[in-house]
RNA sequence: GGCGCCGUACCCAAGUGGCUAAGGGAGCAGUCUGCAAAACUGCGAUUCAGCGGUUCAAGUCCGCUCGGCGCCUCCA
């Protein structure tokens, strides 16, 4: 597989697309910076680690070994404010949004990374790292802290772009007497009275942000990972900050290619926590399926933003609803005519299939172009519709070899994407959706009068359980040559999006 | 103030110097259908925010203008 097109990811500190190559011939080392779990995840968390999830499957549909590693953050100040607020320890409180999370992500499909690690479950590594910084005078103690002495690390600013000069000149600085210089950050913090602490030689206290993902990273991926992931917030100064303090600690490159994430955004302004203008994943899930929610975020570039809408996540359940009705053509027109493969006059057609899983290895591979992916997907329904169409038209049948084939490549692309879970038959009649199956079988027991009311061509019979149908119960039936079918409406979710207050929070 | 990003049809969205500017959604018309739905076909940007420049050739490079946004503080 890895003879096809060489995959080129665009590097964050290059500022170009490069041509990917592992360190270690076909491994490669994958870390993604996780959440802070202090609250429930919103829809940009979700954007994140569907993006990464959706990179990393592109690399091991390319047969590269991946070691996916996502830190979750489970001690900081907000997570302490947090339990003091609820009147819960920390870990509670980690604990507790750390399974929403977990839940979050298998919703939507999000494979588990092959480590999770905690922070609290590497404080000896930091404590270490930090040790040896202290030694070789890039870091100092000052009080129970230990911050990093930034103008130690010349290379400083290099993947944000920025000069120690400009920084200063940024009024946003925070001074503090203890920093030997503004721009100095935090590895080690001392903790006051009642928070949670560790031992360490400086004291009791906590780690500083930055430091746990230098400590855990490279933990679990060794010195030089292959490819460090994130939001674009956190390109400074988080991973900044992980340079310095990695490189200064190894002599060595910490990272080889830097990957991030554009927003998603809501009015045209970034979804976060602190402007308050979010929805939580678990209400989009609410009125979305998780693979919606996935074609709708993997529809634009993972560089671009992203505007969140109604009518976008609309859009994305009627072009899903479109692969489904493909799905379950191919899976109709082998019941219903089963053709042994080996016949000629399906060149064509085999050449269009291998022709789209080209174009969308193509695209995947340059820069995991997800919406050009997509479209040699759509290309390939339509000419397979188109093809299915004229041979029946013809009174010929597609071969199930060939219908086998189509399906296949459909489904190794939606293996890739995250989509095509749900069997096309119970997509199509929304089981899983709000009122489940328990339409069912009111539904089916007027199908069938409807069957019997066109037999005995009782026409008006007919449409009037199709009105009925329609109206109570939202379905909608295909009168096919196979008999009829039926599929709920075509729309998307059931609730009014916008309706809620953008100002407001959910966390205050 | 510094650094950076974006502006493509009604909506979403690819495209990074060179055939007729992908694809999806919505719309209109046609084919098919008892009627529908789906599917298919056709229509839909002489044009890529505006202006100027480079080039044989620009949505794609450069400059300016207008508009929107991000980072510089916790943030995917």
């Amino acid at each position: 597989m890895s003879e096809a097109h060489p995959i080129r990811i665009f590097n964050s500190l290059t500022g170009r697309k490069e041509t990917f190559v592992p360190l270690v011939p076909g491994r490669v080392g994958m870390y993604v910076c996780g959440v802070t779990v202090y609250d429930h995840c919103h829809l940009g968390h979700a954007r994140s680690a569907i993006v990464f999830d959706a990179i990393r499957a592109t690399l091991v549909n390319r047969g590269y070994e991946v070691h996916y590693v996502q830190n979750f953050t489970d001690i900081d100040d907000k997570i302490i404010r947090r339990a003091r607020e609820e009147g819960k320890t920390s870990e509670e409180i980690a604990a507790a949004y750390t399974s929403s999370y977990h839940e979050d992500m298998d919703r939507l499909g999000v494979k588990r990374p092959d480590v999770e690690p905690l922070a609290t479950g590497h404080i000896p590594e930091m404590i270490l790292i930090i040790s040896a910084l202290i030694e070789k005078g890039a870091a100092y103690a000052a009080g129970g802290d230990v911050l990093f002495r930034v103008k130690k690390f010349p290379s400083y600013g290099a993947l944000s772009k920025r000069s120690l000069d400009e920084m200063l000149a940024g009024a946003r600085v925070e001074v503090s007497e203890i920093k030997e210089d503004p721009l100095d950050f935090v590895l080690w913090k001392a903790s006051k009275p009642g928070e949670p602490a560790w031992p360490s030689p400086w004291g009791p206290g906590r780690p500083g942000w930055h430091i746990e993902c230098s400590a855990m990273a490279m933990k679990h991926l060794g010195q030089t990972i292959d490819i460090h992931g994130g939001g674009h917030d956190l390109l400074f100064p988080h991973h900044e900050n992980e340079i310095a303090q990695s490189e200064a600690y190894t002599g060595r490159s910490f990272v080889r290619i830097w990957v991030h994430n554009g927003f998603l955004n809501i009015n045209r302004e970034k979804m976060s926590k602190s402007l308050g203008n979010f929805f939580t994943i678990k209400e989009v899930l609410a009125r979305f399926d998780p693979e919606v929610v996935r074609l709708f975020l993997l529809s634009t570039h993972y560089r671009h933003p992203i505007e969140f809408s109604d009518q976008s996540l609309r859009d994305s359940r009627s072009a899903l609803d479109r692969m489904y009705r493909f799905l379950d053509l191919l899976a109709r027109s082998r019941e219903e005519a089963p053709r042994p493969f080996g016949v000629g006059g399906e060149k064509d057609i085999l050449d269009r299939i291998r022709d789209f899983e080209g174009r969308f290895d193509e695209a995947m591979s340059d820069d995991f172009n997800t919406p050009l992916a997509l479209g040699s997907l759509f290309d390939l329904v339509r000419e397979m519709n188109r093809h299915l169409v004229s041979e029946r038209s013809q009174g010929r049948r597609v071969s199930t070899g060939s219908l086998d084939l189509a399906e296949d490549a459909v489904r190794r692309a939606g293996k890739v994407l995250g989509l095509f879970r749900h069997d096309p038959r119970a997509w199509l009649e929304g089981a899983g959706g709000p009122d489940g199956d328990e339409r069912r079988p009111e539904v089916e027991r007027l199908v069938a009068e409807r069957t019997a009311a066109r037999k005995a061509r009782d026409f008006a019979l007919a449409d009037e359980i199709r009105r009925r149908l329609e109206e109570t119960y939202a379905v909608v039936l295909d009168d096919g040559p196979g008999g009829t079918t039926w599929r709920r409406k075509a729309e998307g979710g059931n609730g009014e999006p916008g309706t809620r207050g953008m100002g407001e929070s959910a966390n205050g």
